[in-house]
DNA sequence: AAAAATTTTTAGGTTTGTCTAAATTTTAAA
DNA sequence: TTTAAAATTTAGACAAACCTAAAAATTTTT
């Protein structure tokens, strides 16, 4: 039960591939780990022998059960880290990430439980992404992206799901945060920009902008 | 500018048996740091290498003006995390070293700075020990154990030189901690045990608590 | 000052996680 | 359905940090 810096990666890469892409490639999980596709088939022969994953060489690999188990946790340290460092170091949103690369990798569950404590039990990172609980569990919202939201549904962002100095410098221009209330008022077919209502105010963002807005809303019955 | 783990808890090993006992040898290297002295010698050839410490075959070794630099930086970033871990997440005084020497290798300086802000800047630890300063200065107190203490001289308890859960336990029920002032009323010869008064209290303790228990007073001129 | 004991270093291995280059296997194209 | 391309795995090496056992240097004893 005591897993080393790069095991942990190679855990938590594979746990973000498979929720996002659904699939997990040899060469995808290389590239985001910054490393060579043979390093990455090396550590999955590893990993399989201790049965945190499903892998049949040639036919891909998934997390077991005790696999993802172990990821949640690990996301788990990283997303407390990052609303530490966020809420009472004041970091920008766009710096806490590379800093809870570090941190997450201290693995005291009772430091972490603590943590969680201290912090008030958070739901939620600095991003919006959830942040499982001392038993792996995480709160879903029906999160969609503000290109599919219904006109004239008032909703509230609840994720981000791109966390450059780029993208925080336009949403900070444009007054959107996490919690931000907005209702859309049109699409232009031309470039598929939206136009926004935030609190009396219109705004217009691009297509790929809108993209990695997430937010959640109360269907109107 | 970027060492290993490795690297980190040789010159911090050093650093301290530099500071405590003077002098460092290679066996005592490796017993504080769990190895075996063939270790040692492979890793003390490697920091000479990158001139952190001054390294002569059979002659012993000391850290080198960048060394000791370096050395300081962990001790602080050790500290800082020591303080954060009994001030904000309440650990008990026993737990917090155990935690920082994982802590301590998260190395973003921008990091540690933001924590000793957020911590108001604290001077010591929870044990009483120095933290070096941004800079790596420490601020350097006249402390001398009890056993030195002059009669009837009223004194403050500054640091504690063991962590064990065995002296927080004695120490707790003596109601004896960090910031605590007495005097010293009576050295029995019998076994150099003493005698103390603490807020018009008697309370004794023997040589061997007395010899980890560290004291500052203002010497009546 | 020679012998014995201790300390330190060297020599040669092991494990972990990485790499390059070559060999397989699978997938896509002709 | 062969051939070409792409993806994946194997084979063989390498650096870091450790180990054991043996050799060398120093220190202590006699």
């Amino acid at each position: 039960m005591n897993f080393t810096i790069s095991e942990e990666n190679y855990l938590k890469a594979i746990f973000h591939l498979q929720e996002k892409e659904g699939t997990v490639t040899t060469n995808a999980l290389a590239e985001k780990l910054q490393t060579k596709p043979a390093s990455v088939t090396d550590m999955m022969k590893k990993l399989n022998s201790k049965k945190l994953l499903h892998y049949k060489p040639y036919y891909g690999f998934s997390l077991s059960a005790e696999g993802k188990k172990i990821a949640l946790f690990i996301v788990r340290r990283h997303r407390l880290w990052e609303y530490f460092l966020s809420e009472k170091l004041k970091f920008d949103w766009n710096e806490v990430h590379m800093l809870a690369e570090e941190l997450e990798h201290v693995s005291s569950k009772q430091l972490i439980d603590r943590l969680d404590q201290y912090l008030g039990h958070p739901q939620f990172d600095p991003h919006g992404d959830p942040i499982p609980d001392n038993k792996g569990k995480i709160k879903n919202l029906n999160k969609i992206s503000l290109l599919e939201l219904p006109f004239h549904q008032i909703a509230e962002v609840r994720q981000v799901t791109n966390q450059s100095k780029e993208m925080l410098e336009i949403l900070e221009h444009k007054h959107i945060g996490i919690g931000t209330k907005l209702e859309v008022k049109k699409h232009f077919h031309f470039d598929h920009s939206i136009e926004l209502k935030i609190k009396n105010n219109t705004v217009n963002i691009s297509e790929q902008l809108a993209q990695n807005i997430f937010v959640t809303y109360e269907p109107t019955a």
